[in-house]
DNA sequence: CGCCAAATTGACCGAGCTCAAAACGAGTGG
DNA sequence: CCACTCGTTTTGAGCTCGGTCAATTTGGCG
């Protein structure tokens, strides 16, 4: 209980400063949502257990998901800018999120100088998620995206649990194809195709990465490692 | 001379908060990029004439647009969290930027309570734009998404030019294509075809929209006028 | 054991990509 | 003023990827 949303910290977000007071632990059952379009809580969250989709609907009723939100990780910043929210928050699962107050929060970060360039951070990381969804709706290949997503999940997996290559989804086939603009069968059959290839193992939402430089590759990344070597006028 | 940035203040973000010293006026070939992947020059830039795109390059050479900037606009906050631009940003005609330094601008925030919320939103309207971007993209039919476009164009330049139904488009049709993750043929067959069913007149880069309702409907977008009427519990 | 949602697999077809050619427009030089 | 060039846009003709429809399998749960 005592560590509440100090898991944020491990996400690269917040380090930790969150003592106690700030937030409570608000549980959702899987299908629940934890605001809707209009809603003017001023609040963020941080996910503590579970995962949450972030969804836009259309007017044709189709579902447009925007982001998946796995443990550790904010969700509800659309809503500081205009006051309120303009999107839809669902759980997944059963999920916990640890609320924080905007009141709070800017209370918070005026009084703190630091917190102020951390929140800009933040709010850079989520830009950085939003452009980096951009990016693989722009690749032509179904099977590109689905690597790439693959491989983006891999990445955030592995912020907490080291360097373990399961990747248990929490989403469905559908939710998949809704976020990256393809049918949910053509995710089912882009998954086959990379087992196939040796490239992961898959058994329902169970999903082992047997290779992921193959990944790497088919979704069309750098190679590996070093993440942005330093600039060229550094060497030397 | 003495408007300088204020102009921004057009576009919803700035309350003209720059009296004349912040910025200096920077002039842009076109083609020539104002800023590059890696650069770390800690400044935003506010479009004065002319226009502007903002791209990812792939690993496989593919250039992805990511958004495109028109007079009145920010653009570079990308650079604000992590300290350096992750996207390059190329001048699609003679163009001149206003530079904001990043600088002048944290001081000023900090000093004034005021502006630390109107920066909140500028960047809340970044991220809608982003959003906005994705929510093109996962329409699945070509038609649907180049109506939108075209639309959100329109809303842009009305803001300006009143109510004018005139566009002039500053980019390329293999732009738009790589801007809507469409082949540039695909484009120019939407625009034609759109012209075929009265709702545009097309001739080149110069865009008419003769049926305003018209290309709404197409984009599935709410019929018109009034945005987002209040929430029920409002009513009654 | 049966029920229902989720996932897989197959067959078909159409929207959109690719390749290719023509039309257009703007700038340049004779 | 015209001829020429180069980039952009338009249009055409095939073909493929992926969407749609449908059947089957799987897995979870009462």
């Amino acid at each position: 209980l005592r560590q509440f949303c100090q898991q944020a910290g491990a996400a690269g977000a917040f380090p930790a400063p969150e003592p106690a007071q700030a937030g409570k632990l608000v549980p959702l059952a899987r299908g629940a949502s934890l605001f809707r379009v209009g809603d003017a809580e001023g609040a963020v969250y941080v996910v503590r257990t579970g995962a949450l989709k972030t969804i836009a609907v259309t007017e044709d009723g189709e579902e447009h998901v925007l982001g998946f939100h796995l443990p550790g990780e904010l969700l509800g910043l659309d809503s500081l800018a205009s006051g309120q929210h303009c999107v839809e928050a669902v759980a997944l699962a059963e999920t916990h999120v640890c609320v924080v107050s905007m009141h709070t929060l800017l209370s918070r970060s005026s009084a703190t100088p630091g917190l102020s360039r951390e929140l800009l951070q933040v709010f850079g990381r989520t830009a950085m998620d939003c452009h980096a969804h951009v990016d693989v709706l722009l690749r032509r290949q179904a099977g590109e995206r689905i690597a790439m997503f693959l491989h983006g999940l891999l990445l955030r997996f592995q912020r907490d649990s080291s360097t373990s290559l399961e990747l248990n989804l929490p989403m469905s086939r559908e939710d998949v194809g809704r976020y990256l603009g393809l049918a949910l069968e053509t995710v089912s059959r882009g998954f086959t195709r990379l087992q196939d290839d040796g490239v992961i193992a898959v058994a329902g939402r169970a999903v082992r990465i047997l290779n992921p430089d193959e990944l790497r590759r088919i979704a069309l990344l750098p190679p590996s490692g070093t993440d942005s070597e330093p600039p060229l006028e550094r060497q030397a």
